[in-house]
DNA sequence: CTGTTCTGTCATACC
DNA sequence: CTGGTATGACAGAAC
């Protein structure tokens, strides 16, 4: 059920981004396909292009689903870290490509049909927004502006911006589809039958209707008549990329946008036969660098040769589109601060796409000001370098939403109200379903496996295929960096086993599950808690309380009671029953004397008829036990069951219990023996006894404090490693911060300076005056070769007091 | 069969 | 000194 739910879901996003993007028809066979290897196979037969995004789908889907947990979520877990990484390092390049803009796309999606299930707040978006209003202030307003000019968009630089352009045009696309005019029958029954499916995951219908648009879409393909058809769609279409404003990827916001960048980028890389029809930049993979045409034609921008090698190289020489405004230095500088950041969280994936920063700079505007918002272009970047600079802009903005969500904590937050509700993906992970992230990263494999398609010609796409791979890495390295960032959100949602492969990223508090789960006594929590994790996020969250709060945790103390209570035996193999339940007495001082009886009474008190009453109904030992006790004579299972100090009591025939004589205070204890007359072989034994029975309850004790003692530091660092995130994030946000004022410095000192005359009319070179800010608010005028060169060369220094 | 984990025990130090 | 606790180390059992 899952898979199949997972996979309609995905099927749905894709279809749901071809439709609306390309208005190329596509067929829900190809997309089965790509999904199902099987099926394609069949119906397509195998391609490389095909292969590649099997493969991450397999991945995808077994991650998600249910195959060894722990392996599944591992992989993922590194995989998307990877990834992750790789798109951070292609931000800062700020490689602008169609491709980037796909890559939101298929986060938006993945956002979308994670949203349902997540509710971790922890992995919102707040980066993006933070990235948003530190960029530029003028990105952001024509971000949010978005529907009515989506030209100037983002960069204000770059007249044209290839989002408005393209977007326009999907929109009109789209219109039409969004009135399911062509909708079938049968498609409509799709439709519900996935949107049922999906309610679940918590995709919305609207999803559904794209994907009933994308349906038209196919049957109709792209048709100059929808570029026409639809203001009315592009506007809703920009409101829902209106990513910053409505950071939540919320069904249709999110997803309608990226789909729409990935239609875009489908387009620019695989001219249809329609090309003329969408005029829009085509950008091959590879040629992408070659083809990059200016940005200016943002309406109509050129058609570039879009046949690419599928599997182009993923970094291109990014061109340079340098803003003139910005300084260099300050954008590498940004930029730097960035990297240093992905540096700290990513590995090694970083190398190879810093060395197209160079192209960065150019892009830095953007990036400079939002790193998050780079970070999501730099993902894009790899994979087809030769867009252009604003088409970068708007996939920026189109995958903000997206990136903003996975790194909420990270950045300031309050400024999207509206982003924080859709936190799809990352509180998949937070959540720890397996599942979820294989939904998320079923996303990004849907781009991959959407561009397949395509290549293989279903679609009406001929040009080359756009690399899936790049694409759909990206995303999940994205997410999984981000998910290594939350550490809470991290822990939670996976396994135990996951998290003790994860070590030093992941919380140890899997160890307490995991220790929970192997012993016997605690069955249903521990049992349910690895189970689940790997199910539902419900589970991961019981699993993360119960390691979190370890032995100690209330609910496991009152179960360990009755069961020891139950429980009687000192017998090693009772005591291993219960050894929650031990380290839980042994925890609550108030408890020891009552837990002690429990245990250690039953076996004395009733040395032969115990084994009928065994406390253990659940665990496999308790099966066994009492099988033995039918089979074995009651002596020989009382031995057995006892341990060696039990059997040796017996042997020297103490007269009372190995419990009273570990438990009872030195008083009683010295009393019980005064009143009985022992040998002296009795009385070492029953010292012993008591000496070792002390001493296993310290041993207990101790480990318990040293498995919390552990605990804690985990703890420890992950809370360093958060504070350590949000203080990096706080950085490049000051960093945007600081460049932007220093932009507005310069500007108005050039206005300052346009407005300046000297007493002889003449206006102060800005090139040879500089000006300087006293704390009173007074500006003064000075040389700038004053401090460092001889200011004698510069006529006077004059002194104004400006007053602005 | 091997490696890991859990548990009990011992030795020792400390209070 | 006695009694108790804490802890590292070891070994056996179970998985």
């Amino acid at each position: 059920m899952l898979y199949l739910k997972k996979y309609f879901t995905e099927g749905l996003i894709q279809f749901t981004i071809l439709l609306s993007l390309l208005g190329v028809r596509v067929d829900v066979d190809t997309y089965l396909s790509t999904q199902l290897p099987p099926l394609s196979e069949i119906i397509l037969g195998p391609s490389s292009a095909y292969t590649q995004t099997q493969v991450h789908n397999l991945r995808n889907t077994l991650d998600g689903y249910g195959i060894h947990p722990k392996s599944v979520d591992l992989d993922q877990f590194f995989t998307t870290r990877r990834l992750l990484n790789q798109v951070r390092q292609l931000d800062r390049l700020s490689v602008p490509s169609t491709e980037l803009s796909a890559w939101l796309v298929h986060r938006d999606q993945e956002t979308v049909v994670s949203a349902a299930s997540q509710s971790s707040p922890s992995i919102t978006l707040d980066n993006g927004a933070g990235l948003e209003d530190l960029s530029s202030p003028d990105a952001t307003p024509a971000m949010r502006g978005g529907g009515g000019a989506p030209e100037s968009t983002y960069n204000p630089h770059a007249a044209d911006s290839i989002l408005g352009a393209v977007a326009p045009e999907r929109t009109q696309e789209q219109g039409p589809r969004d009135g399911n005019e062509d909708l079938t029958k049968e498609d409509i029954d799709l439709i519900d039958i996935l949107w049922k499916q999906d309610i679940d995951l918590g995709a919305g219908r609207e999803v559904f209707n794209y994907s009933n648009r994308q349906k038209d879409s196919e049957e109709e393909k792209p048709r100059p008549e929808e570029s026409k058809e639809g203001s009315e769609a592009q506007e809703s279409w920009r409101n829902g990329v209106n990513l910053q404003e409505a950071q939540p990827v919320d069904g249709e916001t999110g997803e309608s946008i990226p789909e729409q960048e990935c239609l875009r980028l489908l387009e620019a890389t695989f001219p249809f036969g329609e090309e003329s029809e969408f005029p829009a930049p085509v950008i091959a993979p590879e040629t992408g660098p070659s083809n990059e045409e200016s940005p200016s034609t943002s309406r109509a921008p050129p058609l570039a040769p879009p046949l690419a090698p599928p599997l182009a190289p993923p970094l291109a020489p990014p061109l340079p589109q340098a803003e003139p405004q910005l300084d260099l230095e300050q954008q590498w500088q940004d930029i730097m601060a960035i990297m240093e950041l992905q540096a700290m969280e990513v590995n090694s994936s970083s190398a190879s796409t810093s060395s197209g920063s160079d192209s960065s700079p150019e892009a830095t505007p953007s990036e400079a000001t939002p790193p998050d918002t780079s970070t999501p272009l730099g993902t894009f970047g790899p994979s087809p370098r030769s867009t252009l600079i604003n088409r970068d802009v708007s996939l920026h903005q189109a995958s903000l939403p997206s990136c903003s969500q996975d790194f909420p904590p990270l950045f300031t937050p309050p400024l999207d109200a509206a982003s924080s509700p859709p936190r799809p993906t990352m509180l998949r992970l937070s959540s720890g379903n397996s599942s979820n992230i294989n939904s998320t990263f079923g996303a990004t494999n849907l781009t991959g496996l959407f561009l397949p398609p395509l290549t293989n010609g279903t679609n009406n796409v001929t040009s080359a295929p756009v690399p899936p791979d790049p694409f759909s890495t990206l995303l999940e390295d994205s997410m999984l960096d981000e998910i290594s960032l939350l550490d809470l959100a991290m822990e939670e949602g996976f396994s135990q086993a996951q998290t003790s492969q994860l070590e030093d990223e992941l919380d140890s508090d899997s160890g307490l599950s995991l220790d929970s789960s192997h012993s016997p006594v605690s069955p249903s929590s521990s049992e349910t808690s690895c189970s689940s994790a790997a199910s539902s996020s419900s589970t991961s969250a019981t699993f993360s309380e119960e390691g979190a709060v370890g032995y100690s945790t209330d609910s496991e103390a009152a179960a360990v009671e009755t069961d020891e209570g139950a429980v009687g035996g000192y017998q090693p193999g009772y005591s291993k029953l219960c050894r929650m339940s031990y380290q839980e007495f042994h925890s609550l001082p108030q408890l020891d004397n009552i837990g002690h009886n429990h245990t250690y009474n039953l076996p004395l008190s009733s040395p032969f008829s115990d084994h009928p009453e065994l406390p253990f109904s659940n665990g496999k030992k308790a099966v066994r036990d009492k099988q033995s006790c039918k089979l074995q004579p009651p002596q020989d299972l009382l031995d057995k069951q006892s341990s060696r100090d039990e059997r040796r009591a017996r042997a020297m025939k103490i007269p009372f219990s190995n419990e009273k004589i570990i438990n009872l205070p030195v008083e009683e204890f010295n009393e019980l023996l005064a009143k009985h007359h022992l040998s002296e072989a009795q009385l070492a034994l029953i010292r012993d006894i008591r000496r070792r029975g002390k001493n296993k309850m310290a041993a207990q004790n101790c480990r318990k404090r040293k498995l919390d003692t552990i605990l804690n530091l985990e703890q420890g660092v992950h809370d360093l490693r958060r504070d350590k995130t949000r203080l990096q994030k706080e950085q490049v946000e000051c960093i945007g911060s600081i460049r932007q004022m220093k932009q507005k410095m310069q500007s108005l000192s050039q206005v300052v300076f346009a407005q300046l005359r000297d007493e002889e009319g003449r206006p102060y070179p800005p090139s040879e005056y500089s000006l300087q800010y006293g704390a009173d608010g007074s500006v003064l005028i000075t040389p700038r070769g004053l401090a460092a060169a001889t200011p004698s060369r510069k006529p006077e220094k004059k002194q104004k007091d400006k007053k602005k």
